[in-house]
DNA sequence: TTCATAAATGTTAGCGCTATCATATTTTCC
DNA sequence: GGAAAATATGATAGCGCTAACATTTATGAA
């Protein structure tokens, strides 16, 4: 049965009404939309009063906007930020880069990020790049077209046309999930060489012996790999069985990307998977093949997405805060537009690594 | 090691210049970006036909293209989308409202939607509704002052409001997720009421006696459950066991779900998820007790996600195609925008029950 | 060659808003 | 009460682009 609502009001508080227009069109190329001269005419105020009602309403005497929103309620008034972006030189969008939408941890960040934005009135503007820095910097091109304010990337390797695009557009720039000694403005995110590090040491000190990874081919990935088995090296180990696997991570593929590693003869050890997704798919190929984990098998999984707490058995994953990066970003680039100095260009959000289950 | 791209083209083959402007700055109030005027300038031709280079390059003869072209790349020129909006009335900007951009079914549509449009010139705009008719009424308020040139919602129930506003807009809208009888434009999308059926059936024909649901509160889960039921009650099975779960869902609350319904007696039967990923935690939870699945307990789920088919067991769901609910949604708001009749203005999209291992 | 037609380019005038500066009105304080 | 300061409002011009119409140039048929 659907829920037909009643009559409402909007946030403002105004009768959406009729979208009544005093008096005729002016000419022949408007819309016949409403514009912000017909509330004017309708308040009896001049067109930069409704202006400032809308954009400064502390600037302008109570009764005044009281007659102004009495005038946008009853005309129904939207107003067009295409034209006030084009005269104030602020579009009020945000740009987001991320490399998939359908990744629920880019999606996550991206919906703080928004959210923490929406308060001070500014939209955000996704576009997904797939992992490819060509198709980055297409992207960057066509969204700087719509002037955004600001503008969200994911990762801190760009191509050089890329970086030469953010630096004319001159607007703030926040490269996010990875930091760097030099980023193009300000960078929010953690060190995947320290993490790969970390999960290493992890592995060794609860003593694995065989140790493996299933890891996807996105440069942040590899990163983490690398370092992994570098360190492994550095304790001793000099052999880890690698099972590599494309973008975008799947449950399949980290059921195929186990299988590969059990199929080659990997038994009795370890195993790091680049994502949590691939590490739920390792994890339906062991209880398939009837292995016991973690006795039989470890899976340690990255990213510690709101189910991994929850499987069966439950999921040794590596955290990171998706909320605070979504949210300091948005903060970090609110600061830049306002022209507050950011004291620190580069924050490290840290990571951790949570013990369940199955490691 | 991070790879460090060579200097590149763009797309259109022009080298990225160094933002040459010719020239002084003309009044006090530019920003100092090229403009099409310094492009003009330099090509030594009038701005319509930069402009027209542009949009409509077969109207502009091929030596003075390649001149524009040749000016445009030494400029490092940046189109403003804000004025050229404006003064054509044409963003270039489809608005897309779905209830959660976390929830990876939505953003996979959004995904094929976005992808469609993207190769016609039009970049998405994506808003989060959060499941409430108050919040998407708000965010179509917010967007619409971007002037959209058409809008895509999720599901077709809207608010008095909303529906004004969009009307008042006169822009082609796209409702998905559901098909309506009357919709406001066009709707691409299923019967819930027929799904809801058409599982009650499927658990019926194999078999299943006691039968429970597992289901969000949002609207269409409740017209699945509601259709459910009665048909189950048609069929002679006059107790359903219920289990409701907030939005948004997740594998935890399926977890609980489950774990309730169990707690309560219920045991032997087939449960039916409102997502995939409900079932995914009841699958966790009935593993975590020690439950044969599907001997002891059958689960279907909801949205055939792609790792469906590769959980262990692998699970039965509901399926329907995302990708074509997105594209086709592009195709119809392309038609629309082009002034082109669209012949049907409700196309249901279909669905399959896909029987798996879980049940 | 000459006129009709098509193709290419240009002129003009906004699109709907806001920055900037100017002016009017109110408040403050001695 | 009256000058100075603060507050509120308005007039003007223009943001960077494109629609609409006008004009010029190329093409072809007679």
């Amino acid at each position: 049965m659907s829920r037909i609502a009643g009559d409402k009001t909007n946030k403002a508080g105004q009768n959406v009404g009729q979208g009544i227009r005093s008096g005729s069109t002016h000419s022949t190329r408007g819309t016949g939309a409403v514009t912000l001269d017909d509330v004017a005419k309708l308040a009896g105020v001049s067109p930069i009063t409704v202006s400032r009602a809308l954009n400064y309403p502390n600037k302008v005497a109570a009764k005044t906007l009281e007659k102004i929103n009495q005038a946008i309620a009853r005309t129904g008034y939207v107003p067009n930020l295409l034209a006030g972006g084009l005269a104030s030189k602020r579009s009020r969008l945000i740009a987001a880069i991320v490399p998939s939408i359908a990744n629920s941890v880019y999606a996550e960040t991206i919906k703080y990020f928004s959210e923490e934005l929406r308060g001070s009135g500014y939209q955000v503007l996704l576009g997904e790049s797939g992992f490819s820095e060509e198709q980055e910097e297409a992207l960057i091109s066509a969204v700087l077209s719509r002037r955004p304010d600001g503008i969200f990337l994911t990762g801190v390797n760009h191509s050089i046309a890329c970086r030469r695009l953010l630096l004319a557009a001159k607007i703030p720039v926040v490269e996010t999930w990875d930091i760097s000694p030099s980023p193009l403005d300000v960078a929010i995110g953690f060190s995947h060489e320290q993490i790969g590090s970390s999960v290493a040491r992890f592995l060794w000190s609860k003593g694995y012996r065989r140790i493996g990874i299933i890891s996807a081919t996105d440069h942040r990935a590899q990163v983490r790999q690398r370092a992994f088995i570098e360190t492994l090296r550095g304790l001793g180990l000099s052999e880890v069985a690698v099972s590599p696997v494309p973008m975008p991570t799947s449950f399949k593929l980290g059921r195929d990307g186990l299988a590969r590693l059990l199929d080659n003869g990997f038994a009795q050890g370890a195993v790091f998977c680049s994502s949590d997704t691939l590490a739920q798919g390792a994890l339906a190929e062991a209880q398939s093949r009837g292995l016991s984990i973690p006795d039989q098998l470890a899976i340690i999984g990255f990213g510690d997405q709101p189910y991994a707490a929850h499987t069966f058995p439950s999921l040794t994953s590596v955290h990171f805060d998706r909320a605070t990066i979504g949210r300091k970003a948005a903060i970090a680039i609110l600061a830049r537009i306002n022209g507050e100095h950011v004291a620190e260009n580069v924050i490290d959000v840290g990571y951790e690594i949570i013990e369940r289950q199955s490691c």
